[in-house]
DNA sequence: TTCATTATTTGCCAAATGGCAAATGTTTTT
DNA sequence: AAAAACATTTGCCATTTGGCAAATAATGAA
């Protein structure tokens, strides 16, 4: 039997960055896999090549990379209601320079180079579509990394607390230390702080 | 009398990313407008939406903000051979968090939003190779930014004169500093201790 | 060349953060 | 419920980096 699954929030995610008809929808749904990855399994690996992209319906990411100290750090984290892939190197076909690994418990939808291919040679939009996509997960990572340095280590904790609130409590307190630049000592000490 | 200047430049630089004919090319050159600024000029300024584009023929900018101590930090540096532009407040033709500012004298060429249209509009590429640019640009911001936290001092200077080896000797210690996040005493120090 | 301006280095000490290991708390498994 | 595994907090002290101001050095203008 086959579970169902409803693809109401990647279709609707999709469905703001251009048009698509009934039968499109239907195309896009037949494309994209379901996907359940426990709380720590990674999605993809440094030194590999990303063979799919995921869009989170559940759950989060984080990436990360291990510093020359040899510490594991967090880049950043991507929680549900978005695309995830190291995009460069999912498009340039290059081993990744990152891991992607699951935070939680998450259900994702993720699309096979090949779908993707067959998706832009079927559906005219579908380019456009993945631009606009593209461009404003891109813009995301940025904002995502910039503001961490220039500023103490409070001051990062406070803003992260405050541009994700809904993340803290769900993330371990190493991650996030790794995130801010901290470690997790101090990222405990300023909690008491506070 | 009409100063002579060649864009070949910026045209090789188009060229990596789509294909142009001549007439394709001539009308780019066209719509391109050379603009000189001299150093501490800015070409954008943090709450304004920027106007323009522009591909940096020669010389150096950086892109900077104020932190919440009133401190001017630097982002980033991009230099000759790129598009410079905060890519997100140009396109939702919103108001730029960041100023854009020329470390050295600088040569450009400038698009203004109504050329981009009209070449949007004459060149079947042209939507293709600003996407691929923008793409690209967007992808070398993340890598300026992220390697910056999660090292000491010393290995983020390190790592800068490594990826940027001709950078280092034309911009001030203090744009530096802030973009190592550190300030402009320790990284003196550091340099000392090289 | 000389003066004025701007950029860089340095000394001294304070503050922030790290390292390590033990203690405590929480979650998961059996 | 108990044990095991994992996550967080804490103490103590070392190290890194910052703040400030003065000293040099470098650059640019007259």
């Amino acid at each position: 039997m086959t579970t169902f699954v409803t693809m109401d929030k990647l279709i609707n995610y999709l469905l703001e960055f251009g048009q698509l008809n009934q039968q499109q929808i239907d195309m896009v749904k037949r494309k994209a896999q379901v996907l359940e990855l426990k709380k720590g399994d990674y999605f993809s690996e440094a030194g590999k090549i990303p063979k799919q992209v995921a869009f989170i319906e559940e759950g989060i990411f984080r990436v990360c990379y291990y510093n020359s100290k040899g510490d594991e750090i967090t880049k950043y984290f991507v929680d549900e209601n978005n695309f995830a892939v190291d995009i460069n190197s999912f498009n340039q076909k290059i081993p990744s320079s990152e891991y992607v690994q699951a935070v939680t418990d998450c259900t994702l939808f993720v699309f096979s180079t090949e779908s993707l291919n067959d998706l832009s040679a079927t559906i005219i939009q579908w380019d456009g579509i993945i631009n606009k996509i593209t461009e404003k997960a891109l813009v995301e990572k940025v904002n995502k990394l910039s503001p961490m340095l220039a500023e103490d280590a409070t001051t990062r904790y406070l803003s992260f607390l405050e541009k994700f609130p809904n993340l803290a409590n769900r993330i371990p307190l190493s991650y996030l230390a790794s995130y801010l630049g901290i470690t997790q000592s101090s990222l405990s000490r300023i909690r008491k702080s506070i």
